[in-house]
DNA sequence: CGGTAATCGAGACGGTACGTCATGTCTTACA
DNA sequence: TGTAAGACATGACGTACCGTCTCGATTACCG
């Protein structure tokens, strides 16, 4: 990797670090306060004392600016996913504090225009998918993988379409706002998709 | 019905239905081609023959024209959730012609812009689920219901959830648009939903 | 004049009085109160409690009612040039009441947007030279060859130039309005229209 | 002067006198050819080869740009009043050339919209008495009070009358256009201000 | 007395300009 | 070279007004 190597000293001002943080926190704040189109570049460039133009050197568009913000603004507390001895075990452990930060702030918003973007805008669509939907899908697909490693899962289980059934649930409701993301929804998404309806009652 | 009694005689110039209809007509065209942010409302003007400040008089926003345009572009064939004799044939006689609706348009563009405006605004996320959400959704709940009358599933069984792992999953593609939306993965998501991953394998 | 001869009976319903007058009411009372600009039809219409389309068919345009308007509310008192004995009286007896007139109502607005109306649209022009210009124009000039009768003035006498001193200098006040038109005003300006500056000292 | 101080380097990128010059130009141009009401500011902006953003900017609205731009174009030969060593004298140079201007384009129709403006708004008012009414108006007091001082004139004779009838009577014929503005009125108007209707005869 | 014809109130419509706002670029001077 | 300040082009926004139109309802006369 390019950043591994010693970087060669850089001619003229080097770029202001305070900026970038300053930057990043009022596009944070303000986005996840009134929604990606409410929110004008300029007064992001007020809010962080800075110039716009400062701002546009560094992002090319707002939206890559946004997922920037978002990217720092929304990380989970789990570093690498914990290995519970069971998949069910490690499927909670990796969705519940997912599902517990989308419940603090309204993330939907922003999201809702980041898939817009990323559907007219092949650039954004690879940055968004890069930064935001893979690193976590990925690590599911681990905590798949282990389970069939374990005997849990037969090896013909198609992670895939399991992904998707996980994911879509708890999408669904965060972007459609039709119920709330509890603790309990969690489970019972991971435990209908792991036993399918017929297996798992209600109560 | 209170549009059974007879309306009492309109006071000046009817409205022109030529006009309603041929807005409706442009805003879906232009929609499904470019999405919502990148057509002007003059456009659809423009291309509609008709004057801007008549559109503005039936419809208060973008996003609300949008919605009806696309409220009468996507109209599935089916009328009533056909009774095949088993949940998993109902489920697929649901979800195979929605999906090959989704694929033949690009709806995503347009729902993404929906969702973004819903969580701002809540009348246009009140009309937006009354319009485009729930009918579908309700449709797959009655399917599910005859399913528990047949004795196929026990009656404790938590529906929302099912539904919300069928079309999470479902929409979760077409938003993400990570993968396509084939008869194929239809099925799949229908066999999973129902007997989970560990009695579905792959292949 | 047409007008003269006997109508013949007119088919149909015939026009309102009643609406004719009180859109011309309401014209004035507007015009005189906001100015041309800041007056819509669609206000006077309502002011006057009286269909747009009804306006329309009797009025050209918003210029030709307001001219309508205005003649009906710019009416003197006076009918005929009285005969005061001298050309000095004589003008000061026609021309006090015409300031007086023009001191209670704000006319100037108005008359602004006439004359860039005529300037622009020849058959506007005609209407308004003919029904607010010339008459006045008429008597003052009838008052000077009244004059010549006499002998107070020798018949080589520019009346037409004297005409436009008198009323230039009273359009002037008026339009500009950067002094008031008192009626020492109006007996300065006819004495020095009559002598000259050289023969009338101040005071 | 306070302009005669070094000025303080401005921040930022400095104005366009490029953009200042082509709209004032253009402005003016389409003025004079169409009126005030004819011409659309996006029009101006785009015979400018600039935003309309950047005209209102600059000009609050579509008058002031108008006045503005009559300012610049409307500039007379003369600069200051000359002295040709009689009144009658002084006065003909004055108002000739102004005669002569106002012959060459049609001022009148923008002229009347700045009555109606200057009647409806003070800030305008101001503005339009400071620039092109008061300066055309100081010159000729000048000449007068010139006069007096040659012993021409006795003391007390009042000048703002005489301003009146002399620029009454040009503006008169300018606005209602009811006869052209000839060199041979301008004497008429100077010599039967001087010295009254029965001290000059016609021809 | 019923038909014919013009008028009226109501209000939708096409067209056009308005003045505002936001994005992203550019141009200065300063650090 | 990076940054703050802020002017600029571009282009959509939603509003307002003008003058036209299309209805149904009204009001005269004429046969």
């Amino acid at each position: 990797m390019a950043d591994a190597v010693a970087d060669p000293p850089r001619r003229g001002r080097p770029r202001s670090e305070k900026a970038r943080e300053s930057i990043l926190h009022a596009a944070a704040e303000l986005l996840l306060t009134r929604g990606l189109g409410a929110v004008s570049m300029d007064e992001i460039a007020e809010h962080a004392g800075v110039s716009k133009a400062t701002i546009y050197r560094w992002w090319g568009t707002k939206e890559l600016l946004a997922l920037d913000a978002l990217y720092y603004e929304w990380t989970e507390p789990t570093v690498d996913p914990p290995d519970t001895g069971s998949l069910r075990g490690d499927l909670l452990a990796l969705l519940r504090p997912w599902a517990r930060v989308v419940r603090t702030r309204p993330y939907a918003t922003v999201i809702g225009t980041f898939i817009t973007k990323a559907h007219t805008d092949p650039v954004f669509a690879t940055e968004y998918v890069d930064r935001l939907v893979n690193p976590r899908r990925e690590r599911a697909r681990t905590v798949f993988e282990r389970a069939i490693g374990r005997g849990e899962l037969p090896a013909g289980v198609n992670v895939d379409v399991a992904l998707d059934l996980l994911y879509g649930a708890l999408y669904h409701r965060l972007l459609h706002g039709h119920a709330r993301i509890t603790d309990r929804f969690v489970t019972d998404v991971v435990d209908m998709t792991l036993h399918g309806a017929a297996g798992s009652t209600h109560r």
